[in-house]
DNA sequence: TCATAATAATTAGGCTTGCAACTATTTGCA
DNA sequence: TGCAAATAGTTGCAAGCCTAATTATTATGA
């Protein structure tokens, strides 16, 4: 079997490939989501606070890898739909701490397994230490690019 | 040093580093293509045209990894801008190939140089076989995903 | 053959994401 | 102290990407 990626050179074909990985993982999610009524973009925010509550936006922001600007619209979906509260943090008039209503408790659940089975099942047969050198690699880039994108 | 992922469990760490990478890659190319005008997206269409001309939208959206669709609004620019153009296909009607214009390959000499720093700049540091690997995995979550989708 | 299903391109509408610019507040340094 | 710079959140605008639906054409099978 004859791939595009053999075409090209090694650092062109990691390119590719990341790109159409990280797509195509997401719009798998968005549909498995859909009856949930979520994306995965709204899953990693909830998922996030659920692991991690009372942060505020430029935190989470950060932490998630995303723009400040581009929470802000992520919330203001979750906040409508009556599964995240903003509330003025005591330490800091400008900034807001981010919490999750009951209402989001048991859509966490649904989500994790959803995510986790979706997660099991794409990486299905990937050995254990191939993944662990990729995440390793991938994550060395994301923090390499957040220096670069600095300066 | 304590990196977020060491909290989650492994497969959610790799998922969440391949997306942040994924979008930061994008947005430092984005920045990198801004003088000419151009984008990672719109720069992935070309550099595919340099390589196999002829195809038609379907087939390059195939080897993109994107859907018809958004290859339709990304091919509107580009031939808005006269770098590409499409053609009636002489052996199915309903189908166009695609075709690169003469004011299309100083650009291409341009944008190559450009993401080829970028990609070594990124990568650097980076051990050909931890790359090698990472490349085969998702190349191969890319592979499963496109089955997975069908279904 | 001919009706039905599949395919190529497109359009409409929506979500995610980004950059720029703006307001309100806090920090820092002269 | 007090003013300039930095920071938190927001909004406006644009691009990329998706699904669903539409039109034109081709393939299929009864």
């Amino acid at each position: 079997m004859q791939s595009d990626s053999d075409k090209t050179e090694p650092l062109e074909a990691f390119a590719r490939s990341m790109a159409a990985a990280a797509r195509m993982w997401r719009r798998y999610l968005d549909l498995r989501f859909r009856d949930l009524d979520l994306s995965q973009a709204r899953w990693s925010v909830l998922f996030e606070l659920s692991r991690n509550e009372e942060v505020t936006q430029v935190e989470l922001a950060r932490t998630l890898g995303i723009e400040a600007a581009t929470l802000v619209r992520l919330l203001d979906g979750l906040e409508g739909a009556g599964l995240v509260e903003r509330r003025p943090s005591a330490r800091d008039r400008r900034a807001k701490t981010l919490h999750l209503t009951e209402a989001a408790s048991p859509l966490i659940v649904r989500m994790e397994d959803i995510s986790a089975a979706s997660r099991a099942k794409i990486l299905e047969g990937i050995s254990r230490q191939d993944l662990r050198i990729a995440t390793k690699v991938l994550s060395r880039i994301a923090d390499r690019l957040e220096i670069l994108s600095d300066g």
